[in-house]
RNA sequence: CGGGAUGUAGCGCAGUCUGGUAGCGCACCUGGUUUGGGACCAGGGUGUCGGGGGUUCGAAUCCCUCCAUCCCGACCA
């Protein structure tokens, strides 16, 4: 037995102590370790097949709203970079600087750095700049448009404060990159695409977001409009989980992407771009996890079922491997959503408590616990990790084979209303300045509870009511959402007109 | 980059104030007991005390410096 002390198997939980609950989670999960590299992460193997799992469903939905894949380098020109006024003035305070071509021994032995480069290389941050300049060698005329491609890379920002998943040095990413012939068609290809995030969000993710404009003063560096997803966390703080951009004309026109239209007039492109990160695993864990560790939506676990042989020294584990390998077998033949379900068997030697709890906080959506009662009634025993432990059940091994896969769907479905219900609970029509400040206060300063949430407020569409809830609560407007209605309305702080809501929060 | 904290075995920590043989718990390895389950007994240390420099007969401990991580800001996906 494990010492009494323990509860839970994530310490601290989530309720002492929420930043430090993330890190256990990650760590108990096994999903990325610091790497020597400041900032700099390591994917191992469990969190790397999640995004794998992110990476094939998106790459389906691009594919069919027409993209196609391609590959840019990962060195942008100083100068590309210097192109668009608003976007290197965005990005060069956080830019990796590649000065130098080789390494020569010093005179003490150790390396310096020589050779050094006419003009010094930007590991890029995002590749708008150099996919503008190939787009423009590729588009001649309207015939060539609209152009679809969308790029899985990595990136690097020169952050000052990381955090595993939620803002690394090095992040992998997929960024969209499109240009159209018309501003309404790119404009279109903007939505469009946050849709898509939105779907994948919900679908996959199991992750309820809201979908919404960014005001000015939020919006990505060169871009016309930026459009986003936002979820919220379990301590009731804003993630943005995709961003969608219309470029308008602007980096056509830094990049020179011009096409001749059918009346043969010249004209620059209309540009889009659009990404998801490995930020995205993060925001999984801060949606489902709870204090045993991560919870994986069964459509994007990398391992369904997992089987575990309970297993008697002096009866010989063969029988019950054999059983636990057919009922493997059996359940990969078995379709969930689209794909065959992903099962194993843990052969591990150790004790059953410590195999069933590194399952648990590694989140994967059911476990079995196989042993000789179970193989003599033909049944298997069943843990689901959206409950509780002690909620286990048994079943016969034919109904559970024919009924898994709607199990899963429940885990899903369940995982997705459980995130809306807290989401949805903590969101907060707000029309008084007194109750905003209060909401957005912590009770105790030295240790502030989790408190706050989405505020639902009227907004008068100024910079300076920004900057003031900014200053004063740390609090910013995370969306002007799209699916909200109009209605007029007083600035909850400044009392002027708004003719509509939006979201205030504290974000990641 | 500003403020605060931390860095000692795979993990969690004590030892640092007051310099004198590198410790504890878990994990791990060996043997045994146990077995529907986060066990127990016995034995085993697997370490550049974050790095570098200094003071000293002697440094995990004192001084300088650098690095990394965490929290709160500023910046951001």
């Amino acid at each position: 037995m494990l010492g009494k002390a323990v509860k839970t198997a994530i310490n601290p939980t989530r309720q002492e102590d929420y930043p430090e609950w993330y890190q256990q989670v990650i760590k108990a999960a096994d999903l990325a370790e610091h790497s020597p590299v400041r900032g700099c992460m390591v994917i191992k193997p469990w969190g790397y097949a999640l995004w794998e799992n992110i990476q094939r469903v998106l790459d389906k939905m691009f594919k069919d709203t027409g993209h196609k894949n391609a590959y840019f380098p990962l060195f942008i020109p100083k100068s590309f970079l210097e192109k668009e006024a608003q976007h290197v003035e965005g990005f060069a305070k956080e830019c990796a600087v590649v000065t130098h071509h080789r390494l020569q021994a010093g005179p003490d032995g150790k390396l310096i750095p020589a050779g050094e480069l006419e003009e010094p290389l930007i590991v890029r941050p995002t590749s708008e700049t150099i996919i503008g300049a190939m787009f423009a060698q590729w588009v001649q005329s309207y015939r060539d448009l609209p152009l679809l491609i969308n790029q899985w890379a990595n990136v690097v920002r020169w952050e000052m404060r990381t955090r595993l998943f939620l803002r690394t040095a090095e992040f992998l990413w997929q960024e969209g990159h499109t240009a159209h012939s018309t501003p309404r068609e790119a404009v279109e290809e903007t939505m469009k695409m946050l849709e898509v995030y939105s779907a994948f969000a919900q679908d996959y993710m199991a992750m309820p977001v809201i979908k919404g404009e960014k005001s000015e003063s939020e919006r990505f560096p060169g871009a016309v409009s930026t459009y986003s997803i936002e979820a919220m966390m379990q301590d009731r703080k804003a993630l943005q989980a995709g961003t969608s951009h219309f470029l308008g004309q602007n980096f056509s026109h830094a990049s020179g992407i011009k096409f001749l239209d059918s009346a043969g007039k010249e004209e620059y492109a209309w540009t889009t771009s659009w990404g998801v990160s490995t930020r995205l695993i993060g925001g999984l864990i801060m949606t489902h996890g709870d204090d045993d560790g991560i919870i994986v939506p069964p459509r994007l676990a990398p391992s369904h079922v997992v089987i575990l042989p309970v297993l008697h020294g002096d009866e010989g584990s063969s029988g019950i491997f054999d059983y636990c390998d057919k009922l493997a077998a059996q359940l990969k033949a078995v379709q969930y959503y689209g794909r065959p379900i992903e099962a194993e068997v843990d052969k591990r030697e150790g004790r059953g408590g410590d195999k069933v709890w590194s399952w648990i906080k590694k989140g994967i959506p059911l476990y079995l616990e196989i042993g000789p009662r179970d193989i003599a009634s033909d049944s298997v025993f069943i843990g689901r990790r959206d409950k509780s432990r002690k909620e286990r059940f048994g079943m016969q091994r034919e109904e559970f084979l024919g009924k898994v896969s709607g199990i899963l769907t429940d885990i899903q479905n369940n995982l997705f209303e459980r995130a809306k219900a807290f989401r949805d609970s903590n969101m907060k029509i707000i029309d008084n300045k007194d109750e905003f400040y209060d909401y957005f206060t912590p009770k105790n300063k030295e240790k502030p509870e989790t408190h706050g949430g989405f505020a639902l407020s009227h907004w008068n569409g100024s910079a300076q009511v920004e900057e003031q809830v900014k200053k004063d609560l740390n609090v910013t407007i995370r969306c002007i959402p799209l699916d909200g209605e109009a209605e007029s309305g007083k600035c909850v702080i400044s009392g002027e007109k708004s003719g509509r809501r939006v979201i205030f929060a504290k974000s990641y």
